[in-house]
Parts: structure tokens; C-alpha cells; sequence
DNA sequence: TGCGTAGTAGTAACATGTTACCCATGGCGA
DNA sequence: TCGCCATGGGTAACATGTTACTACTACGCA
């Protein structure tokens, strides 16, 4: 493992966004609704000064909006922002796919293939959560195995700008089936090196589920394909 | 104009943002050397806490590193930063290109020629800071054009890492000629609203001016053409 | 009723105090 | 000579105080 570059504990900071984005997912935190930062600092017995931080940082991956002098919102990205974002993951993960075909050893396609055993059996159990974990991790195995720290980070950021549209979606549309079927040809092109079927299959992949977020979020103004078109084309 | 999102003065913490920036240029802070947060909170005469926030943002975008509890170093980015830098670009670039070739009106091509002309004067002038000015300038017009601002922030932070690499680097290599004459067909395929054109050539220019910056960074041990096959291929 | 305006609540941004911690150094004993 | 540990300088992270704004509110005037 190249990981544990912060094997300290986490600072109060990073508690705080965790805690946000906790937040967000049980509900405590109702996209839309005006939250005041001193209120949450206390709430969560800290001081306003880690607070501050961690908001300003969600605030840079577009997760909350700061409203000067009134406080913060939860941010649900519209059908626009998740078009912006699924274009900036195309543009990235596509060509990682590829990489990863290439330098993908034994070892890592072990792992690969536990976390598609994972995803499996999180679609029998019908677990979305478990499920979309799984999801995440594969592709980031993907995208280490393409070496790229920058590509990392920032897909990292995107991620949780989308993160709660992808739960509230994938469940509605009862596609966790399809969604893991789209995966197995990104590993089988892994297997047998083939960066060309990798990107391709990838690029379908995201196209796929980039629209099926797309739909959860689009108003009756936003028509999906054209959206798709314009940002990711 | 669409801008203006913060028309009230900066704040200290893009002051010292910017301070630290106009220092790594212009010689006062030394790459690699060690120095302490609250000399330079002294130094501008502000308190720790703008100075704080500003380095750990620099550090965000890997402009300096920090050392914990000794303080903060200047960093250039050694080829294979480069190299992931670049692999990003072109991922994000390439595309956008497209995408501005695709969009760009009348006023957009306007807008365009003028930093052409800028560019071109400044090739004449051997005015390598000028030029690199209106080279970013260009880029962002572009990325302004294919209308994503995810995009256009990540760029505005990569471009960050690599300006110092630019500057010294394109000045020894007295290929300014050159760098300029890989805009004209990007140009020139948005004049014709080519997209297909407007990538390769973006492509093209991306790599030229990429490997030439990957030759500036580079050691003995590292080989150009491998690591931009590698990372960017 | 409509509108400007003083008043008020609440905050962003910054300054400063505090604590625990890390690292380098030098003395000391084996 | 080498390794160990106490010590002190210096910092990260957090807590808290302060100030200048800003957006809302309500009042009074037309």
C-alpha cells in the first residue's frame, strides 16, 4: 500500500466536513435551507475556526454555497453542474481506463476483481450504499492503477459534488443490475490488456450512468441528451 | 461580460496568495529553502491566520509544500509532476478545443485574433513574459468558449504549478517562434469552426510545448519521451 | 398603501492567545 | 565513537476576541 500519508488523526477539520457530509446524507442537513456556521460549531462543540475551514473547502467542490453574512446551503447540483462534471470525468477516466489496461499486473486485477465480486453481491442484497461504495472504489483502483496523483484528487472532488444525487437516483431507477453490467466490460478489457475496449467501455459506462444522473436531476426545462451533447460531446 | 463574481476587495488571503506568487518569480522566495509562516505573516504586516489559509491553498494546487511544525518550502515540479500536469491538460484541453471550435461566434474570434496579434507581437519583441501572458490568455478563451467552469478552474490551478517551469524554461530554449506558430492552426480550425481540426492541432501544440516543458524539468534520469508516453500517452 | 431609512441581528474576515507537538541539537553515559 | 535522551526553538491547529459589513425589519413619512 503507497497510502498513509496523514496516518495521524484526523484534525477537527476534517471531522467537521466529514460531520457535513454525514449531514447531508441522514438528512440532518436539508438541501436548500439556510444553516449558520456558529450554530454548527457549537452543535458540533468545536470552535468557529474549523468550521470556517471546512466549509470553505466544501464550498470549492461546490458541495455548499456560502451566502456572505447569512450563512451556508446545501447545494443539490442541477442537471447543468452534473453535465460539467460528467464531462470533466469522461475527459479524465476514459484515458485512465486505457492506462490502467496497460500496467493493470496480476495483483491489481485481483483487487479489481474483489470489488466486482463486492458490487455483485451488493446488487442481490440490493444494497445501493454498499453498492455505490464498491462502485467508487473500483474506479479509483482504476484510476491509481493509471498513476496520475492530479487525475486522483480531482475526480476525487467531483465525486462528492454528485455523491447524494447518486443515491437518491440509482435507487429510484432500480438499475443497479444495469449499472454493474456496464462494469464488466471495463474489467474485461483490464484483463486482457486491451486499453482500446477499456476506454470504450468506459466511456459508455459513464455515458450511461452520467445520464441517468442527469434525468434524476434535469427539470422539465433541461432535455438530458442535448446537455449530454453540449458538455461531454 | 459574465465575470464578476467578487467585485469587493480582495481579501488578505488572496493578497498573500498573490504575494507569494509575485515572490516565487521574482527571486525572494528560493525553491527548496525552508521558510516560516509567522516571518512571513510579520513580513506583510498581516496576522497568521490570511497567511494560513493562503499557504494551505498554494499547497492545495502543489505550488509549495508544507513541513510539518518547521514550516513552508517553494516547490518546482519536477518532470513527472509535469508530465501528470500535462496529461491533465490534454484530457481537458483537447476536448475544449472541440468544443470552442464548435461554439465560437463572430466576437469570439475577435477576441481570439486580438490575443493573436498580442501573442505575435510579443514574439517580435522576444518579450517572454508577455508572451506567455496572452498564451494563458488564449487558453482560457478557449476553455471560456467550451463553457465548462469545472474545466476552466482546474486548468487555472495546473497552470499555477507550471508557470515558474515556463518562464525560465521557454526563455533557453528560444523557441518562442515555435510555440507560436502551434496556436495558428487551433486558430485557424475554430476560424473554420473545424473540430476535429481544433483538437489535433490542440493535441499537438499541448504536446510540442509539454515535452519542451518536460525537458526543462528533466534529470538524467528521466527519459521525455517515456514518462509523456506513460502518463499522457 | 408604498417607500426610504434607521435599527438590529448575524456574519466574514482577521487578530491574537493557547496548547500540544515535532524536530534538531547537544550533553552524557556506555 | 556511538547512541540515547532531555531541552528548547518553532510551528500546526484550534479557541476566542474584535471589527466592519450586510441583509433583513420595522417604523415613519408621503
Amino acid at each position: 500500500m503507497p497510502a498513509a500519508p496523514t496516518p495521524r488523526p484526523p484534525s477537527l477539520t476534517e471531522r467537521t466536513i466529514e460531520a457535513v457530509r454525514d449531514g447531508i446524507r441522514n438528512g440532518t442537513f436539508v438541501p436548500g435551507e439556510l444553516y449558520s456556521v456558529y450554530q454548527l460549531a457549537d452543535r458540533l462543540a468545536v470552535s468557529r475556526s474549523p468550521v470556517r475551514e471546512a466549509l470553505l473547502r466544501l464550498a470549492e467542490t461546490g458541495m455548499v454555497t456560502i451566502e456572505k453574512n447569512r450563512g451556508f446551503r446545501v447545494v443539490l447540483p442541477g442537471a447543468r453542474e452534473l453535465a460539467e462534471i460528467m464531462a470533466v470525468r469522461v475527459a479524465l477516466e476514459v484515458p485512465a481506463a486505457a492506462h490502467a489496461a496497460r500496467r493493470a499486473g496480476p495483483q491489481d486485477r485481483e483487487a479489481l476483481e474483489k470489488e466486482r465480486e463486492a458490487m455483485q453481491q451488493a446488487v442481490l442484497d440490493g444494497d445501493e450504499g454498499t453498492f455505490l461504495l464498491h462502485d467508487q472504489h473500483l474506479h479509483g483502483l482504476l484510476l491509481n492503477l493509471a498513476g496520475n496523483s492530479r487525475t486522483i484528487r480531482i475526480i476525487a472532488n467531483l465525486r462528492d459534488a454528485t455523491r447524494l444525487v447518486g443515491m437518491s437516483t440509482i435507487r429510484t431507477s432500480r438499475s443497479l443490475e444495469e449499472v454493474y453490467a456496464e462494469h464488466l466490460p471495463i474489467l474485461t478489457a483490464v484483463e486482457h490488456s486491451d486499453a482500446e475496449a477499456a476506454a470504450r467501455a468506459m466511456r459508455r459506462h459513464l455515458e450511461s450512468t452520467g445520464k441517468l444522473l442527469l434525468r434524476g436531476a434535469a427539470t422539465e426545462n433541461d432535455d438530458v441528451d442535448r446537455l449530454w451533447e453540449d458538455y461531454v460531446g
